[in-house]
DNA sequence: TGCCCTTATGTAAACCTTTACATCGCGAGT
DNA sequence: ACTCGCGATGTAAAGGTTTACATAAGGGCA
């Protein structure tokens, strides 16, 4: 029992006086195996404390019970929520969840790749396309794999994420409503498809409350608390200003806020923010942000179900899902200043 | 070479024209190879891509080259820069991370500690505590391991840390040199050791400073945003106020903040506030607090270098290791207010 | 009764490595 | 010339599982 090395399949093969392929039945496929017999193992299973040694296992079965999730930033606040969204959906199907951290160095993930094709990941979850997948070949020895807000590469893996076209959407109709027609969109220039949709629901929202296109002011940013900051700095140089910052994430949101405070503004009363997100800060922000809320353990649930189902199945039962994104109202948003709308 | 399934040892064996036992030494110890032979291999490896079967080498040398990392939370602020430490320290050394994630659930708690007697994990790094070894029994079959933060169980187990009281001593100093002498110290109750020595570094710093104990007003809460401003309410109902509030952690802080403004006060100039941790929010916080920054990828990359120790010779250098930490001067600050002095 | 089919269990190979031990070849010392 | 020793390499076992195949037992049917 308290036995210094870990008991084997033989051990409780001994004890229930079976072989043992018959513990391994009554283990994996119960059905094949005596009622009888299967409770001679299951009581010596008990009196060993055994474990199933993964390492063997997965050495014969030639995969492992470990997925791996691939992010460039661990520290990312929407990150560990998500992740606890797949471990959780993970676990209960008798997979654990092995983090990779890639820091957004090509070196990194490159030796994540030969990790998983030393065979010692069943799956592969990636946060945002990130890894480097320069050589096709390597693309054919990848395991079944899942991307998390976004399609990975050429199509070929399914993705969960965000009706971003629809948050957007909410955001600028709650602006609208409150009566705002001149809306700045803070946006991200780089590649992500995330934040061109939130764009796309943007122009979209607009357009149905009939705004024309000179009154929309567009600046692009990098999804960073600085460059909301610069945005700021850009549009007071204009002729016309925005009663409302309509941000591509709550990062850049906070940069506006910032901005805005240091020019001797007060939000709302003299322009309303909004972010897009909702990182935990959004709270705490002075005021609190408005911002949409990312379902982020439902995501990571959502994919590790998909992917599970790609590792029985091969098959996956849809390329893209699109879960509802929620409008969180703060006190970042109120109606145009006077001192604006009456110039 | 584009083989569906990824070369063997054998494979490589073949094409360099030597045994199996060749290529294994020409990898793991290369001195006992012929020079010739030697480069007959490497070439055949980089024909193949061969890379080894973590799981097989595992399984036939009795342990993994995977380290765990048991958190309660991971999306705690301090978590994922700490993680970065230990993940570049171990994969430089050959090991990989995984992280157990047990959200201060014991069922998942133990579910990691079957995990690890299966021998899927070679060592084990502990983010205070947490894990609730009632039986005596597991204990003896933990592989080698390193607590962070604090010690973890009856002496056994190094750790890894900062040196709290100094830490709380260098905030006191500050507020002393300030003119500060009624400092409110807002603590955690909690039984972390970590807490009670900031205390103590707060009791140590006013003893120098000659700061009588009637001056010391303590306030206990639970680290968390609402018991910062919980105790400024508590305090506010007495007849003695501090002029600074000194607290146990930046979620306080962010509190106590909070509750001062509610009442309408300012920050610094009615009253100073400090944390401790520096989190990402501190910078932005308004305004942005003064607080202790926690050497946090440090304490990663010692407490790996240390289980690394541990693994390889059986014994731990040092059981303690205490970093040191910073004083981040920021903007909530300043002399005590007029205000109160001349009460 | 004898044969066949089904169900339950056992035997042994395979998964891929590492490493103790055996073997081989060769130069040096007597 | 023979032996000894040493360095380089090969052979084979072991690590814990899973599973195809073989075997055994038992029941039904002709």
């Amino acid at each position: 029992m308290s036995d210094s090395t870990p008991a084997t399949i033989e051990d409780v093969a001994r004890i229930a006086e079976v072989s043992i392929a018959t513990v391994s039945r009554a283990i994996h496929t119960p059905e094949k195996v005596a009622t009888s017999t299967r409770l001679k193992v299951n009581q010596a299973i008990a009196i060993t404390g055994y474990t199933t040694n993964a390492m063997a296992r997965s050495l014969r079965l030639g995969r492992s019970n470990m997925i791996l999730v691939v992010a460039p930033d661990i520290g990312d606040p929407n990150f560990s929520s998500i992740l606890v969204g797949l471990e959780n959906e993970a676990r209960s199907h008798g997979y654990g969840v092995l983090i990779g951290h890639t820091q957004n160095d090509a070196q990194r993930a490159l030796e994540y790749l030969k990790f998983l094709n030393s065979n010692q990941a069943a799956g592969l979850i990636l946060f945002t396309g990130i890894l480097p997948f320069g050589h096709e070949t390597m693309t054919a020895r990848l395991p079944p794999s899942v991307g998390i807000f976004e399609p990975v590469f050429n199509g070929g893996i399914p993705y969960v994420g965000v009706d971003d076209v629809e948050g957007a959407r909410k955001v600028v109709d709650l602006l609208i409503a409150e009566g705002h027609r001149k809306i700045a969109f803070i946006g991200d220039s780089r590649t992500r498809l995330a934040y061109k949709r939130r764009r796309a629901g943007y122009d979209v929202g607009l357009d149905a409350a009939g705004v024309p296109a000179e009154l929309r002011l567009i600046q692009e940013g990098d999804g960073t608390l600085e460059s909301g900051r610069a945005a700021v700095e850009r549009l007071f140089v204009r002729d016309t200003l925005p009663t409302a910052f309509m941000c591509v994430n709550d990062q850049t949101a906070l940069g506006v806020m910032i901005g805005l405070k240091t020019r001797g503004y007060d939000i709302p009363s003299d322009f309303s923010v909004t972010g897009f997100d909702d990182v935990p800060q959004a709270t705490f922000m002075t005021p609190a942000l408005t911002t949409i809320r990312q379902p982020r353990t439902l995501i990571g649930k959502h994919a590790m179900a998909l992917l599970l189902e790609l590792l029985s199945d091969g098959q996956p039962a849809e390329m893209e899902i699109l879960l509802r994104p929620d409008l969180i109202v703060r006190n970042s948003v109120a109606s145009p200043s006077r001192r604006w709308t009456e110039r």
